[in-house]
DNA sequence: TATTTATTGTTCGTATACAATCAATTTAAT
DNA sequence: ATTAAATTGATTGTATACGAACAATAAATA
C-alpha cells in the first residue's frame, strides 16, 4: 500500500488530474455498455440542447480543441449517433444532428451520468458539492 | 463570447476536466523550454525522492498506468532525462536514475512547477486553496 | 471589384491514457 | 522439487489532446 504522503500531492495539477481521471473512469465504465465514450457523450448533450449547431462551435462550447473533435465526430458519424448535414449558407461547414439511436437513449445516457456523479462525490456533503463546483468554476 | 451557462456545469466529472486541462497547459508552457513533458516532470520528481525505483513502482505512485509509463520512460532516456540500471537480484526488472542534466535543472523545474500552481490559484484565497487540497483529496 | 484577412474543418505528428495480452521471471503452494 | 499463481516489463490497439499546417470558403476592407 502506497502512503499518500509520498505522492506529489503539494501540486495541484496533479491533484486536479489524479481526481479527473477518477471521474473519468467512472463515467467510461458506464458508458461503455452503450459503446459510447466520454467526450462523445458530451458532444451529445451539446447536440441535445442545441440541434445543427456546427463543429467549431461545439468545440468553443466544451472548450475542446477543433482537431480532436474533428476525429471523435467522424466515430460518431460511423457509430451512428450523430448525423451532418451540410450548411446551405456556408459550404465550409457541417450541422449536426444527434441520431434516432442517441436521442431514444437519452434518458438512459443522462441517468448514467448523474450516477457517476453520484459516485464521484458519494462522500460529499451538500455543502461541500457546491464548494467544490465554485473553486472549479473559478479555475475555468 | 461563449456563456457559462450553456456548458455542462452541472457535470462534476467535466467541471474537472476543464480544470485539469488548465492548470496542464500552464505547467506545460512552462516546462516546454526545457524539452519535458508534464508526465515526465512528475516522473523526475518521483526519480529525486527516491533513486533506483522501479518504472511499476513509478507508476503506483503517480496513478499511472505502466503501459502509459512504459513509453513516457523511454523517451526519456532517449532525451537523456533518466537512464537504466539492470537489477541484479531480478532480471525483469529496471532501475531508474535522474540523468547529471535532469540533477542540474532540479531547482529551475520545481521553481516552474510552483510557479505554474500559483498561476492556476492566483484568484484564490489561502483559505481557499486549502479548501481545494482537500476536496481533491478526498477524490483521489 | 480586387485583395487581404479570418474562419472552418481536416490532416499530420507527437504525447498521453488505458484495456488487453504476452513472455520472462519470481514467489507460493503442494 | 515441481507446479501453480502472481509480478514485471513490454507491446498492441483505440481514443483523446493539441499545436501546426493546409485548402476551401467567407468576411472585411481598400
Amino acid at each position: 500500500m502506497m502512503k499518500k504522503e509520498k505522492q506529489p500531492s503539494d501540486c495541484y495539477v496533479y491533484l486536479l488530474s489524479k481526481a479527473y481521471q477518477k471521474g473519468q473512469s467512472l463515467v467510461q465504465k458506464r458508458l461503455k455498455k452503450y459503446g459510447l465514450t466520454n467526450i462523445q457523450y458530451l458532444v451529445l448533450e451539446v447536440l441535445w440542447k442545441m440541434e445543427g449547431i456546427t463543429a467549431s462551435e461545439t468545440g468553443k462550447i466544451l472548450s475542446i480543441d477543433k482537431a480532436t473533435l474533428s476525429g471523435v465526430i467522424e466515430r460518431m458519424v460511423d457509430s451512428q449517433w450523430v448525423f451532418k448535414k451540410p450548411d446551405e449558407n456556408d459550404k465550409r461547414v457541417f450541422q449536426l444532428y444527434p441520431s434516432e439511436k442517441a436521442n431514444r437513449l437519452k434518458e438512459n445516457l443522462i441517468d448514467e451520468r448523474k450516477k457517476a456523479n453520484d459516485q464521484l462525490l458519494s462522500d460529499f456533503t451538500l455543502e461541500e458539492r457546491v464548494l467544490l463546483r465554485r473553486l472549479l468554476l473559478a479555475l475555468h
